[in-house]
DNA sequence: AACGGAACCAACCGCTGTTCA
DNA sequence: GTGAACAGCGGTTGGTTCCGT
C-alpha cells in the first residue's frame, strides 16, 4: 500500500491564479512555511492541487524573485551556463539569483535561442551554423579570384566552421598588416593559405580523433588551436626564415604543431596549382571525418567536449557532475578560440571563460539593453 | 478601428527518481 | 520488496499582449 493521494484528481480549479488565490498562498507559507504541498491547498483554503500551489510559488510569488527584464550580464551568464550545462534550467536557475528556472527556459526560448540562430549560432551545439558565410567572407577578403576547384575541394569544412572563422578573423586582420603588405602581394600569400586550411583541418580532426584518455579533450583542442593560430601567424607573416626559427624553439610540441608544419612547406605549394588534386583528395579524407564537435568526446568516461552541452535524454546527473566548470569552459573557449587580428598577434587566453565570455559580449547585441 | 500574426510567459503536462506506507 | 504518491524537472500549451498593416 502506498501513500494517501495528494489531493482530488476532480472539482480543483486550474488555470491563472487570482490576486485572492495568491493572497492566500503567500499568507499559508509565510505563517507555516513551503513544503507539505500535499495538505497546503486544503490548509490554505485553496482549491488547487498541491502541484500547481508549489509552481505558483516558486515560480512567482517567491519573496526572493527578481522579476523584470533580464539584464545584458545574466543574459550572457545564461547563455555561457547553457553551453556547460545544456536545457538544464534547474542548474542554470541555482547559480543565477532570483530567477525561476521557468523564466529562465522561457526566455532562452523566446530571446536568446532566436537571437544565436540570427547571428548564426546554433543555440543547442553553441556553434557557428554557416560555415559557407564564412567561406564567403574568406573569398571577398581575399580580393582575388579563387578558382573553383580550390572552392570546391574547401566544400567539406563546411563541417568545420571553427577553422573558416579562425581564417577570416586572420586574413581580416592581415589586411590591414603593414608587415603582410611590406612582405608581398597579399594574392600570392592567400593562395598559400587556402590549402593550408584544408591540411590543417584535416591534421586537427585526425588529432582530435587520437585523443588520449589522460588528457582532457578541451586541452586537446586548445593545443590543436594554439598550434593553428601559429600556423596562421606565420602564413601571414609570410617569413620562412622565422617559420624555421619557430619550428626549432618549439620541437614535437605536440602533433598538430608537426602536421601543420608539414603542411606549409613552401616548396610544396611553389609549382602553381600542383596542389590542387592532392587538396581534392584531402578535402575528401576531411570529408569522411566527423566534426569536432561530435568526434571529439573520450570513450572511457561521460565527458562531453560538444560545447559541454547534453540533451535530456542523452545526458545524466552524473555526467554533468563530471564536468567540472573548468573544463567545459575550456571547451567552450577553444570552440570559439579566436585570434587577436588587428595586431597579428595571437594571444592565448588562460581565462577561457572570459574568453568565451567576451565573444559572447561581442556576438549579442548591446544596443537592446541600451 | 479592425484584423491577423508574432511574441511573450504563466501554467500545465508528463516523465523520472525518490520517498514512504 | 512493492507500489503509489511526492517532488522536481524539462517540454509544451494556450491565453494575453504587442505590433504592423
Amino acid at each position: 500500500m502506498g501513500r494517501a493521494p495528494c489531493c482530488e484528481k476532480s472539482g480543483l480549479k486550474k488555470g491563472p491564479w487570482t490576486p485572492e488565490e495568491d493572497e492566500k498562498l503567500v499568507a499559508y507559507i509565510k505563517e507555516h512555511g513551503q513544503g507539505n504541498w500535499r495538505t497546503l491547498p486544503k490548509n490554505a483554503g485553496l482549491v488547487r492541487c498541491g502541484k500547481s500551489c508549489r509552481l505558483r510559488w516558486t515560480n512567482y510569488l517567491r519573496p526572493d524573485i527578481k522579476r523584470g527584464r533580464f539584464s545584458f550580464e545574466e543574459e550572457e551568464a545564461i547563455i555561457q551556463l547553457h553551453s556547460m550545462l545544456g536545457n538544464k534550467w534547474s542548474a542554470i536557475a541555482a547559480r543565477l539569483p532570483g530567477r525561476t528556472d521557468n523564466e529562465i527556459k522561457n526566455y532562452w526560448n523566446t530571446h536568446i535561442r532566436k537571437r544565436l540562430l540570427r547571428i548564426g549560432i546554433d543555440p543547442v551545439t553553441h556553434t557557428p551554423r554557416w560555415p559557407r558565410l564564412d567561406l564567403l567572407d574568406l573569398t571577398s577578403l581575399l580580393d582575388t579570384q579563387v578558382d573553383l576547384d580550390t572552392l570546391r575541394a574547401m566544400e567539406p569544412l563546411a563541417s568545420y566552421p571553427d577553422v573558416l572563422h579562425l581564417a577570416c578573423t586572420v586574413l581580416s586582420g592581415a589586411t590591414s598588416s603593414p608587415q603582410l603588405q611590406a612582405a608581398g602581394p597579399y594574392a600570392e600569400q592567400t593562395q598559400l593559405l587556402l590549402p593550408w586550411l584544408l591540411q590543417a583541418q584535416a591534421a586537427t580532426a585526425t588529432m582530435a580523433q587520437q585523443v588520449t584518455p589522460l588528457a582532457s579533450a578541451a586541452d586537446q583542442f586548445l593545443q590543436a588551436d594554439t598550434a593553428a593560430c601559429q600556423q596562421m601567424s606565420y602564413l601571414v607573416h609570410a617569413n620562412p626564415e622565422a617559420q624555421q626559427q619557430q619550428l626549432a624553439q618549439q620541437p614535437q610540441q605536440d602533433h598538430m604543431a608537426a602536421a601543420c608544419h608539414g603542411a606549409v612547406q613552401p616548396s610544396v605549394y611553389d609549382s602553381q596549382l600542383d596542389y590542387v588534386p592532392a587538396l581534392m583528395q584531402m578535402a575528401s579524407d576531411a570529408s569522411n571525418l566527423q566534426p569536432w564537435s561530435s568526434t571529439v568526446s573520450t570513450s572511457n568516461n561521460n565527458y562531453n567536449v560538444n560545447s559541454g552541452v547534453s540533451t535530456p535524454s542523452s545526458s545524466s546527473p552524473a555526467a554533468a557532475a563530471q564536468m567540472n566548470s573548468a573544463s567545459t569552459a575550456a571547451a567552450t573557449t577553444t570552440t570559439y578560440g579566436r585570434l587577436n587580428a588587428s595586431s597579428d598577434v595571437i594571444t592565448a587566453d588562460d581565462d577561457a571563460g572570459l574568453l568565451s565570455m567576451h565573444l559572447y559580449s561581442e556576438l549579442l547585441d548591446v544596443s537592446d539593453y541600451m
